[in-house]
DNA sequence: AAGCAATGGTTCTCTGTCATACCTTATGCC
DNA sequence: GGCATAAGGTATGACAGAGAACCATTGCTT
């Protein structure tokens, strides 16, 4: 029994993308920004997401430790199992190295020069929508830059000091991990920390697009110019000009990867 | 055997919030943003969150059917038994109701006015960071408004118009649905899907919010200014002038809302 | 040298979820 | 009236993942 019989459920439904036709009175559009997949991925996908975004960041400098595995998965809600997958599939891609014993841990290896055959890099960056990213992020680190000049704490005013000067010192190789930790500061003291989880996400994908482009000197220098510009702004509490001059700088970043990219 | 040996594994490990003390090199901030849990719950209760931002948006309004399960289930993700677990919730809490055989499905039912008991919604609104939902809220909207300035579409006028004009004739419970529409309206036509659904989740929340405070006639009435007002900036093509009208439309509630929540 | 503590490595069981198939009910159309 | 259809309602087997307990390794402390 149970053979080819009336094979109920579990049809096609026509196409998935979207939900009703054109019905005239529910709105086809909107439903789409709510009903979307409840788990981006098996939950073991999702995990590697995040742990690939500590690395994208640099919030774990080559050399350093990842917190210890058991912290790791009380932290993302996943079981320790799990997130040992996610580190074996790291370990395989030369990524981290796991060494035992007390004082062990996982640790962040330094980046080996892009291996890919040029295939793969451009089919990450196909699966990205890069105007969606290049628009939210904008729109997110202006807001961010507006709500800081507006409720800057003297503690946030040292940490945005330590963080600008910490990008001058920067040697090449280390320039887009200061700059991603000088904006992330700059998303945190915004004071909402939805902001500041969804700029790391939104900053992490734009850092795996800018790692298929050439980091040139005048660029920098240029964004050097406008970070300045920036955290002036921020601490002159002036949150119109400080909104200004980052949309400025992220317009800088986003023509230079439509360029590239188109 | 396995009684109250050495409990290895699974320690309080002193306190979960902080992930490492002061260590001086590696931030202890920036890691919170990344480091959060892959699944807000048991993928159930996550389900059943984006049916009730679903309610709570007015996307389906009291009457209406919402998507099959089948559908539904497809979308989010879930298994349709999954997703029935769900619809057995908002069945119980008298939010929706089903009905069999052809041209049968969920229907909404109207907001059954506040049964909770005070302490109820208290204590939902106390599991929400008020000052975080106010602030990403006003830095979405604020952007959407700039970014449809910049790059409205004849397709987007005439929704753009057709959701202003909804508003005008709204009746008063009717009200709060159609701003949601409108304000949502403006976040797809930014262009970057991911703010549009950023916004759609942020502003269930702000519903959630809005639904422990008296709606004012003058408020009201305030309001639909501004909404026209934004909406004429964004026809005009002016993105500075939409944005600075929607903080403006936006510090508005955020400051009734604190009034009242205070 | 011995012991302790913190880490990665392993194994087990049990629950939640998925996929699939099937049943039941109501409606419109012929 | 009968049938096709679309919806909700139900049952079941397989599997991924969580949780807990344990083992193995290392380096610091005594």
């Amino acid at each position: 029994m149970a053979t080819s019989g009336r094979a109920d459920d579990t049809r096609p439904a026509a196409r998935a993308g979207e939900a009703e036709g054109g019905a005239g009175d529910t709105a086809p559009g909107p439903l789409d920004s709510v009903l979307r997949p409840v788990r981006a991925g098996n939950g073991f996908e999702e995990a590697l997401e995040q742990v690939l975004q500590l690395l994208r960041l640099g919030l774990v400098p080559p050399g350093e430790r990842l917190p210890s595995e058991r912290e790791l998965s009380q932290h993302l809600r996943i079981s320790r199992v799990t997130l040992r997958e996610v580190l074996k599939v790291l370990q395989d891609q030369n990524m981290v190295e796991s060494r035992r014993g007390r004082y062990g841990g996982t640790f962040v290896l330094p980046r080996t020069a892009a291996p890919d055959g040029d295939g793969e890099l451009r089919r990450r960056i196909a699966a990205v929508d890069v105007e969606d990213t290049l628009r939210f992020r904008e729109v997110l680190e202006a807001g961010a830059a507006g709500l800081c000049a507006e409720g800057l704490t003297a503690e946030g005013e040292g940490r945005l000091r330590g963080a600008l000067d910490a990008t001058r010192g920067a040697r090449l190789e280390d320039y887009r991990r200061q700059d991603t930790l000088l904006h992330l500061t700059l998303a945190e003291l915004s004071g909402s920390r939805t902001l500041a989880a969804q700029y790391a996400a939104v900053r992490a994908t734009l850092n795996e697009l800018l790692d298929g482009i050439p980091l040139l000197v005048r660029n920098l220098e240029h964004s050097q110019q406008q970070h300045a510009a920036v955290v002036e702004a921020v601490l002159d509490r002036d949150p119109d000009a400080a909104r200004e001059m980052m949309r400025e700088h992220c317009g800088g970043t986003a023509a230079l990867l439509r360029g590239f990219l188109a």
